[in-house]
DNA sequence: CGAACTTTTGACAAGCATCAACACGTGTGG
DNA sequence: CCACACGTGTTGATGCTTGTCAAAAGTTCG
């Protein structure tokens, strides 16, 4: 079908979950230049403000997307996975309005920006599967504006760890409640809008509730109903399909 | 160059703000099969979780999109002017995220989905001016979740009002530090995560210190250099060209 | 003119922030 | 291999921002 050795395969595997495509499309992907690097932790990708000319594309480890008020607090925009395109939107515009950094060692991709504009321009449905994945990740970004905005420490909290379980099951990384993520209290703050100290005393509530194992490299579900309860979590934003 | 008469031009128009199009593309989008509906104030646009099947274009008058948590809790995720494509977002993900309602008494046109696939397919230009639309939607939402996330009351509220003052010079609604806005007090803590009270005291405080006028119908900025700085605001984040 | 909505005010409570200190683990260099 | 520094987690005391509840005053509109 496809060359099943393209290091772009994440990629590629991430696009059909929503969108199908055809053998030239998937090849046309495939094929796209890019050039690998291996980054570790806690290195910026792309700042706020600076021009954009190529599109990051993550293939191993985390990543975040994070924007800076003027009193310097950071807010966190969204989480990212292995297969996800983590400037899309910093691509279309040209100027990054927000930055992005790697939480851990990670493997990325970058590609030229008018490569993309040349397989989209191309294959319409290629096009499209980029939209569709702008918009999801757009709905995610909605979600957390609705969970920073409406719901208390332990809402937002749990909320979230429902979202990265189900998206480390979808992007292929975890098979369960079980599931490697290094994110330490303070980046769960900066996720949240939450001081690092009440993090830590809302996690505190969520194990003595018996709801979650949760170290600074894994969590652990232990109470799966209880948590989306907890978290007045319902999948349907992620769109992933049925 | 294009029918003016057509009433899809202020479509057009926001869309040519970013992406130049040609006289063919300017034709298709002009010519797009739409149904004109004037809608009365809070009439609800699409319902979360609802099948879209229409894409709907605000031509006058305000609205908004938000999302409900479980408590019952409404999150604004943004305002819309004139021009506005209100849920290029939902038409592109089939079940609606979010719901979308009017503010005021609107004028509105619906496109058929399908009809919007086609012209983008067709003209590769206007699919990336979609796509950039839809950047720039995101953009904003990504800009309200660190107003929402990392921001106090009296910041929010005068970060909102920098906003959607710039945002109706851009759409020739108003030319100036005055202009049209029909939204309440509680409205505006639906949009800045905020209690009314406490909204009606944070304007307040605004008012106090020369800052704005505001009524239940309109906005006046008396210092707009200290609105600003009261917002933490900086325009970077709108993309508009320069 | 009255009904419904919106703004305003006050008293009080709660959630979360802030500040500070200490404990713990982990990796690194001597 | 130990010592140490550093990042992270934990705890406590205190206070501010904001929420909650309730009621009154003002506004809009049929």
């Amino acid at each position: 079908m496809n060359s099943p050795s393209s290091p772009l395969e994440p990629m590629l595997a991430k696009l059909t979950r929503h969108s199908p495509l055809n053998t030239h499309e998937r090849e046309a992907l495939l094929k796209l230049p890019h050039r690998l690097v291996r980054l570790g932790r806690r290195k910026m990708i792309v700042r706020e403000g600076e021009v954009v000319t190529q599109c990051c594309l993550l293939l191993s480890g985390f990543a975040s997307r994070y924007k800076v008020a003027g009193s310097g607090a950071m807010q966190m925009l969204s989480v990212h996975l292995r297969g996800d395109m983590l400037d899309l939107q910093n691509s279309v515009v040209e100027v990054a309005d927000h930055s992005i950094e790697t939480l851990t060692d990670a493997d990325v991709a970058f590609l030229p920006r008018q490569a993309l504009i040349d397989v989209a321009a191309e294959f319409p449905a290629v096009g499209r599967s980029f939209l569709k994945e702008s918009v999801i990740d757009g709905s995610i970004v909605r979600e957390w504006l609705l969970n920073v905005g409406q719901r208390n420490a332990k809402e937002r909290i749990s909320h979230l760890l429902c979202e990265v379980a189900l998206r480390q099951v979808a992007a292929g990384t975890s098979e369960g409640p079980q599931f490697d993520w290094p994110i330490t209290q303070e980046q769960l703050g900066h996720a949240t809008g939450i001081t690092s100290v009440h993090v830590n005393r809302t996690v505190q509530a969520l194990r003595a509730e018996g709801l979650i194992e949760m170290t600074t490299r894994n969590v652990t579900i232990l109470d799966w109903k209880g948590l989306q309860a907890a978290g007045d979590f319902s999948r349907a934003y992620l769109h992933e399909p049925a």
